[in-house]
RNA sequence: GGCGCGUUCGUCUAGCGGUUAGGACACGGCCCUCUCAAGGCUGAAACACGGGUUCGAUUCCCGUACGCGCUACCA
């Protein structure tokens, strides 16, 4: 492997949406990159046909995006050794299959996928290891004249060696070997003239010149092939690392069936960008110390493959909660006002009163997992008059002692000329002293006429930004 | 079925021959406090199993078990 820059690529196909494992992959691929001051490219890898989606890559780049991924070059960008959709090289394709099949390294199929299918099913059911049987690699040159003279429909298939082994190394699990003899004659062309996964992803990635592959465990198994055919063209392979996957509660591929794993599904929930790149990142790798809460650009200057792991990793939404409750509280008040601006303008507070609304959030932020938890908490400052709805709680305003409280309270409240939070935790002191009432009968009765909630932020704080006539008029509200 | 890869608390993980096996999420307790969150402290909780190698294995090697992945003219 010579030493040349860093080149890396995230190669997704299509689908329709940005799968989080797929986000790891492109975070893993872009965190490399960027420590090792490399390249990053974004490759779209549509060659097949029947699962064209509409829109699909626009999404996938959205959602990037989104996550803070941004790429040196791909489809929309461009870059020197475009295009950047596979869709578009099919000539390159063809090129490189000619020369393999005139070099004897590849032979046509005539197979049709009917009698593959049959062959496949019988393997099956005899219990006996499934593989193409090659039949098609002995046919006689005037066997294949007549045939393509018919136009019958063919794919080319790669001539894998009858014996031996292939031995490479892996940057995260060290040393694999697989031998030739469990190896298929792998399809690299197919009959509609587009090539498979295992040509296309060689070919590019040797012609944009990519210096690592770091993809998803579940091509461990045919990067033989791969490696492979990179010796067939007689090209210098590129460093493979080959990256845990990520499970579902029971351990399967994390899969559809079994919750959300697309990106924008997290991000319409409330999950923030930082949040789940964070949760993401550690899921496979982690810094060698204590150290949970990691930036973007903490994580392009800590990465390193050596750190990564090699048993999956199930996702724990749970924990992904917890980060993006610390992420959100680690935002400035600005910031999450803007974030919970939908639920501030519902309860009614000016949207250009960001000094009320920066101290609302602040007031609020660590009550929050999502933005949108705002609004339980909201009710209690929105304007008007509070209502109470449990009859335990109106019992309790009705007792004497809260009544002595609530005049005491709204005395001292007339007169009172600064409406800060201190001042009026200083003011319930005094309410305190005149009327002997203390702790919890003194503080209760208070919170419940003010907010209507039993439970809450201090409640000096609550009053502050209730105002001192909201203040007022709801403790009068419950006075007999 | 074949092949490959993997296996430390329920989950994410640290550990790279000698540790009271550490941290985080979740869970329990305590503190703080008018309350609820947050925060602090604390508790319970793990080396899959069996053989080697070694003075000594969670750590190295081999098997077994289990799990997952691949086995398409899908990626």
């Amino acid at each position: 492997m010579t030493q040349q820059p860093v080149k890396v690529r995230f190669a997704p196909s299509p689908t329709g949406y940005l799968h989080v494992g797929g986000l790891r992959t492109a975070l893993y691929n872009y965190l490399f990159a960027r420590k090792h001051g490399g390249i990053v490219v974004l490759r779209i890898e549509d060659t097949d046909r029947s699962r064209y989606v509409e829109g699909a890559v626009e999404n996938l780049i959205t959602s990037l995006e989104w996550a803070g991924l941004h790429f040196d070059e791909g489809p929309k960008q461009g870059g020197p050794v475009g295009p950047y959709t596979q869709s578009e090289r099919t000539a390159l394709y063809r090129d490189h299959v000619t020369q393999l099949l005139d070099e004897g390294k590849a032979y046509r199929c005539f197979c049709t996928p009917e009698e593959l299918e049959d062959a496949r099913a019988r393997q099956q059911e005899e219990r006996r290891e499934q593989a193409y049987d090659r039949r098609c690699r002995a046919l006689s040159e005037d066997d294949i004249r007549s045939r393509l003279q018919t136009g019958t429909p063919y794919t080319v298939r790669m001539k894998v060696p009858l014996g031996g082994q292939l031995q490479f190394h892996d940057l995260i699990r060290g040393e694999v070997s697989v031998h030739y003899d469990v190896i298929d004659d792998q399809v690299l062309l197919k009959s509609d003239g587009f090539p498979t996964y295992h040509l296309a992803n060689v070919v590019d990635d040797h012609h944009m010149g990519i210096t690592h592959v770091i993809r998803g465990e579940e091509w461990l198994p045919s990067t033989a092939k791969h490696l492979l055919l990179y010796e067939f063209f007689g090209w210098n392979p590129p460093e493979m690392a080959h990256l845990p996957l990520l499970l579902n509660e029971d351990r399967s591929k994390l899969s559809k069936r079994q919750g959300d794993v697309a990106v924008e599904d997290y991000r319409e929930k409330g999950f923030l960008p930082e949040a789940l790149v964070n949760f993401v990142a550690l899921l496979g790798w982690n810094p060698g110390d204590d150290r949970e809460m990691f930036t973007l650009k903490e994580l392009e200057e800590e990465f390193s493959l050596e750190r990564v792991g090699k048993a999956g990793a199930v996702f724990d939404l749970e924990k992904l909660r917890w980060f993006n409750a610390q992420h959100l509280r680690n935002l400035p008040a600005s910031q999450l006002a803007d974030l919970c601006t939908r639920w501030l303008d519902e309860a009614g507070i000016a949207p250009e009163d960001t000094e009320k609304r920066e101290a609302v959030v602040a007031a609020l932020g660590s009550y929050l997992t999502f933005p949108a938890d705002i609004a339980a908490h909201l009710s209690a400052l929105a304007e008007g008059q509070v209502e109470i709805s449990s009859e335990e709680a109106r019992s309790l305003l009705a007792e004497e002692e809260s009544q002595q409280v609530f005049l005491s309270f709204l005395a001292l409240a007339e007169e009172q000329e600064d409406w800060t939070a201190t001042e009026i935790k200083a003011m319930i002191k005094r309410v305190q002293k005149e009327t002997g009432v203390k702790g919890k009968q003194l503080f209760m009765p208070l919170r419940l006429a003010l907010t209507g909630e039993e439970h809450g932020p201090d409640l000096g704080l609550l009053a502050n930004l209730i105002g001192k006539t909201g203040s007022i008029a709801r403790v009068q509200a419950q006075v007999r």
